[in-house]
DNA sequence: ACGGAGTTGTAAAAGTTTTGTAAAAAGCGG
DNA sequence: CCGCTTTTTACAAAACTTTTACAACTCCGT
């Protein structure tokens, strides 16, 4: 069977050395072992790994985990990341990065090295 | 995310080192003694085993148990699940998992836990 | 470097929703 | 009716979410 990259479709699962999301079943495990989130805490986390690397503003976070619209104050985004960075335990300063002012960026453990060469397994 | 039975694999019994299911007896057993089960506990645990490590949402099981369609309030599924965990006895925190907010799942006896049955959203 | 305004971190309290449970009520076949 | 099963009721308990209150930090102008 050949293998075919799916086009745009965003991948069911993400993987780096430590950190791992399978978006299809809703888990994720932290060096192999589950982890155990909320309902929340999952789609906060699934939301910033699926834009690993990118800063997603507050805003965002809050209106597409929470539905609020702007111009609420909250601070439940804040207390649901340090809730998640309580669970990823010493990795959580290299996942979830602060952006002054801005939001969050999840970034993968020790930088991406973009599409790594994957020397078929013969 | 729907629940789908299609995945799973019909067999005609189950059977760990505790609970053995005979499903075209309708009759169950743990350590060997036959376990007395009413026809909805039989039917709520069938389909509890039948998709063992699978998560079952509350809704699936009022539709395939009870029948129920959507939005209808009952505590009936409870009360059920908790007459099976009695039956069930000290094994029942091992079988049968709650998964807050969404439903319930069965668990194998002591079974080497894959990835894939992890479930973040508790 | 200093200080202030605004932002984020944090622990704990408060609030909300879901699940567990015992007991009573209702349903059902014989 | 009777006995067993199932469902509802009414709270209790647990799990989860949000707010509160204040500490700590960052940015930026002076």
């Amino acid at each position: 069977m050949a293998f075919t990259q799916s086009m745009a479709v965003q991948s069911e699962r993400y993987k780096d050395s430590h950190l791992e999301v399978d978006f299809s079943h809703s888990a994720a495990a932290l060096d192999s072992r589950r982890m155990v989130l909320t309902r929340k805490e999952y789609e906060l986390l699934a939301l910033l790994v699926q834009n690993a690397g990118e800063i997603i503003p507050r805003e965002a976070l809050l209106w597409r985990v929470w539905g609020y619209s702007n111009q609420i104050r909250t601070r439940t985004l804040d207390v649901h990341i340090r809730r998640l960075r309580k669970k990823l335990g010493d990795y959580s300063s290299q996942y979830i990065e602060t952006i002054f002012g801005i939001g969050y960026r999840f970034q993968p453990f020790r930088a991406p090295r973009a599409f790594q060469d994957f020397t078929a397994v013969a």
